[in-house]
DNA sequence: GATTTGCAAGAGCAGTGCTCTCGTTGTGGC
DNA sequence: GCCACAACGAGAGCACTGCTCTTGCAAATC
């Protein structure tokens, strides 16, 4: 039995060991993982890293759906710190700049440019969305508890193209206020790429925070909770 | 004197011709540009390239350059058509996700990950500044012309933090108009970059153009500009 | 016309992802 | 306890990459 378990104990975590060594050399080289040279770190001949990942695509989908987990994790965590919806907005927003502040590396494969020859495989589709489902329940919540003022209705052309991504929120959510939280999202995502990617200009680097912050109260205020 | 322009003549057409053969493999194979693929296309040795750009990343820059100036030019064709402010923002936004959507590949080299070994040199910086520098530009000018509602003044250390950006917008610009200048600027880029990578649901691409359109609206609207 | 310069081609180096084969070693059935 | 079997690691090898160096040729300059 404990015999049985030694080899896939061993699997496990070698297959963790793998992972650990890939994004410490994805934090210092970049996004141009080179399986060789995982292999290398870790002592093994490169085929051997094989047995384990069937190619360089699948250990980064690996990392890819560790890292949309990691950050909806944090994400969560912080806004269940919060009662009030604007504190849980604001809350989670900290949380995923926090986490791709630390990890840059992480952030840009889920978050940026996709990977060359990379297609998304459907394991990654359900950890991907956490954040932003996050964000639309909040709102949601909002939106329930009345704190959010009635606006007058989207177009009903408008109200409709969003019905698919509505399902996937609350039921009875109001066209705006999906649109709100998509454009809250939108807002996150290009905030923390720019300020990431060095679109931001180098001498503002003083309290970025603020800015952020600046910027997820906008998105607040413009789908009415403030 | 026709002779010896020849050499320079045939230089520069050598050069554009390798920008446009790369260009077309970025736009098929995405972005590892194999420096031997487009050799092969154009019918020449690989290191015959290396007459024209020093190195890969040298190309990957000389594209880089073309496409920030390709969007601005877009930008700005796009603004002079409108006379008003908010005309003037909506017609950039418009047209700068109009370019991305024709050029997926190329808004990735610019907006998205950076490219893992490659460090942006100086002469970049110049034109990647061209579409933010017109938003500021058409908020500035609303401000100017009184469309912008008296606000109350940000505080100080947030308006301190944002003085070096403000410098290098029109002069006189109170904080908040750079702060939601630099907002809208990453909203765009959010929404233009989710919509290119796939962030957004699959379903939802009949008309994005309305939703791209209510985030642009909302960015003005945020700023005071309605 | 002689010489210097710009250019293209080829060979070559070190690195990559990935496949195949070949011993070895742990595992479950008898 | 033994044995077939599956899992595993290592090595060689293939086709590819970026880049360098050398060699030969054509154009520009003196």
């Amino acid at each position: 039995m404990s015999a049985a378990n030694l080899r896939a104990r061993v699997r496990a975590e070698m297959t963790e060991e793998i992972k650990n060594v890939a994004r410490r050399h994805l934090a210092t080289d970049g996004a141009n993982l080179s399986l060789r040279a995982v292999a290398r770190d870790l002592g093994m001949a490169s085929s051997a890293v094989y047995r384990y990942f069937a190619s360089r695509d699948e250990l980064l989908t690996a990392l890819i759906i560790d890292a949309y987990n990691e950050v909806g994790d944090a994400a969560d965590r912080a806004a269940a710190t919060q009662v009030m919806p604007l504190g849980k907005w604001l809350a989670a927003g900290h949380a995923v700049r926090d986490w791709a502040l630390v990890n840059p590396h992480q952030w840009a494969l889920i978050y940026g440019s996709p990977v060359p020859g990379y297609q998304a495989p459907q394991d990654t589709i359900g950890p991907a969305t956490r954040v932003i489902l996050l964000l639309g329940a909040t709102l949601g919540d909002a939106y329930q508890r009345g704190l959010i003022p009635a606006r007058e209705p989207i177009s009903a052309s408008f109200a409709q193209e969003l019905a698919p991504i509505a399902e996937t929120f609350q039921a009875g959510m109001p066209p705006h206020v999906v649109a709100d939280t998509l454009a809250g999202f939108f807002q996150l995502c290009g905030a923390i790429s720019a300020e990431l990617f060095g679109q931001l200009n180098k001498s503002v680097d003083e309290d970025r925070r603020g800015f952020f912050e600046y910027q997820m109260r906008a998105a607040a205020a413009a789908a009415g909770l403030s």
